[in-house]
RNA sequence: GGGCCGGUAGCUCAGAGGUAGAGCAAAUGACUCUUAAUCAUUAGGUCGAGGGUUCGAAUCCCUCCCGGCUCACCA
């Protein structure tokens, strides 16, 4: 489908034409600015300190956001990276050529330009016009000045036009930057090692979750998006790196909503020696070396509630608080039924699901998740809800898991790596079963090569994962996962 | 998947049965310190798509597409 030429587009077309015509190269490559429009303040500043009214030549560039001609004078202010900044061309200071390239300027040409820095008679630092190149001629028009750019679907099908636009944005890509790399340097600062492992596997194993399938032609077999780095980390433990950890993305085919996109990005890390209350302790720690960097302080708000990431978190036992905020103590209610009735007693919809595990999630999401607001580990799971998970030493039933929860959503999960390969065989084996009894709902899968690695000894070893786009929204205070992730995933049109 | 809200000029929005509107952006002209510059003039539309009702549909009805919120599902 041609996009409709329209009058402004043919009108900038023209000028490309007239450019073309003078042997003006629209989109030259030699260009290279001095100083952006950060630097030309900082310059500015000096400058005055020594009295003088004008600096030194520079080069900077930018593109133009807005031209305003006042006969034979013309403001025009550019952007880049840095900022803002204002540039005059005044008929008596520039040439003939110059003029004439001004006339083909348009909102959303890259320029550069060169001549000292000032300040005008208003007050505005401004870059005086000595000479000016064209460096990309733009065809199609801005999103207005004032307004912007507010159509979310633009915004987010169009996100270049959104940095232009908004520049509330491009801070989000840039503290997001800043925030994976506190996470890292906090993670290599205890020793821990970064590696890369499969995104393209033949078997989708490590968590629950309904996985993308490709297909390799060479190789002429199915293989799938990985859902979860856990087992080839794990992996990694048993081939004796003891401090492992990967920063990835990871692909579930499921649902699309404010907290969920199709690929997000994880840390997952294992540490050998290691169990969950060690792994708790990093976690706390974790967050809040990056919320303290980012911030410099560890209370920070996120829409109406101020979360304080300051460690210790709260710790809260599972069952107990089950048994607090609902009535329910699961050890009592092994049986999927009596499960089932005692959460419809107490108001749940129970309609849609199916298996002992599916119950106890939707109690956990119903009963307890929506008060996590301030930063929270709930701690031991059953059994059944972990297949990964090592069990407790004084109850064969729960495991030594827990999941972190701030503002009412989950950010993390870890526990003790179950190291046992006989019990895990057990475990991959029970959720193959249930697969089978409840095809509806997902399962962890066995993985026999992970199995064998693990038949070779693992050592005791803690590990987590965190969903590194929640902690983003969290930090940045920003209500949907699409404000974090710069190209979220949306229908075709 | 259900419910609610939305899609009108490049952008931001009005218009809710009777000639398609404004501001910014664009074009032309005036102006040598403006900065949402100002002033004058001009141009710009498959009103998300398709069907229906009507003398007449952007507007009412139906179907579909896209998005947002929400519930369900999912971790």
């Amino acid at each position: 489908m041609e996009p409709e030429i329209n009058a402004i587009i043919q009108s900038r077309l023209k000028k490309l034409e007239i450019l073309n015509e003078k042997g003006i190269d629209p989109y030259p490559t030699d260009f290279k600015p001095t100083h952006n429009t950060m630097d030309c303040l900082n310059l500015l500043d000096e400058t005055e300190k020594k009295d003088l009214e004008k600096s030194n030549d520079i080069h900077s560039a930018g593109r133009i956001t807005a031209i305003r001609k006042m006969g034979k004078a013309v403001f025009i202010d550019i952007l880049d990276e840095a900022g803002k900044i204002q540039l005059l061309a005044r008929n008596n200071t520039i040439d003939d050529a110059t003029k004439e390239l001004i006339e083909l300027l348009d909102i959303g040409d890259w320029v550069g330009v060169i001549g000292p820095v000032f300040r005008t008679r208003r007050n505005e630092p401004t870059v005086q016009v000595n000479s000016l190149k064209m460096l990309a001629k733009s065809i199609k028009p801005l999103p207005e000045k004032w307004h912007g750019l507010k159509n979310v679907e633009t915004r987010y099908r169009q996100r270049y036009l959104d940095l232009i636009a908004n520049r509330d944005v491009l801070n989000i890509v840039k503290q997001r930057d800043s925030i994976v790399f506190e996470l890292r340097k906090f993670m290599k600062e205890l020793g821990f090692v970064e590696v890369d492992t499969p995104i393209l596997v033949p078997i989708p194993a490590g968590g629950m979750a309904h996985p993308f399938k490709t297909y390799h032609n060479a190789l002429d077999r199915e293989l799938y998006l990985r859902i979860a780095t856990e087992l080839y980390l794990k992996r990694m433990i048993v081939g004796g790196i003891e401090k492992v950890f990967e920063i990835g993305r990871l692909f579930r085919n499921e649902g699309i909503d404010s907290n969920h996109n199709p690929e997000f990005t994880t840390m997952e890390s294992y540490e050998a020696y290691a169990d969950y209350n060690d792994v708790m302790e990093m976690v706390e720690n974790l967050f809040a070396h990056i919320v303290f960097n980012l911030k410099g302080t560890y209370e920070i708000p996120y829409g109406e509630n101020k979360l304080n990431f300051k460690p210790p978190w709260k710790r809260i036992n599972l069952r107990q608080s089950l048994i607090e905020k609902s009535g329910i103590d699961y050890e009592e209610c092994s049986d999927l039924e009596v499960l089932k009735d005692k959460m419809s007693n107490i108001g749940i919809d129970v309609r849609n699901q199916l298996s002992w595990a599916g119950l106890m999630d939707k109690l956990i999401s119903e009963k307890l998740e929506p008060d996590l607001i301030q930063p929270t580990f709930l701690i031991d799971y059953p059994l059944e809800m972990s297949p990964l998970a090592k069990r407790s030493k004084d109850n064969p039933n729960i495991v030594e898991r827990f999941e972190g929860f701030i503002a009412g959503m989950e950010v993390c999960n870890a526990f003790t790596e179950l190291n046992d390969p006989v019990d895990q065989r057990t475990r991959f084996e029970n959720q193959e079963k249930l697969r089978e009894e409840f095809p509806e709902e997902e399962r962890d899968r066995l993985d026999e090569d992970f199995l064998v690695a693990l038949e070779h000894g693992m050592p005791p070893t803690g590990g987590v994962g965190i969903g590194i786009d929640r902690m983003v929204m969290l930090i940045l205070n920003q209500p949907s996962i699409r404000e974090v992730i710069t190209f979220p995933q949306l229908r075709s049109l």
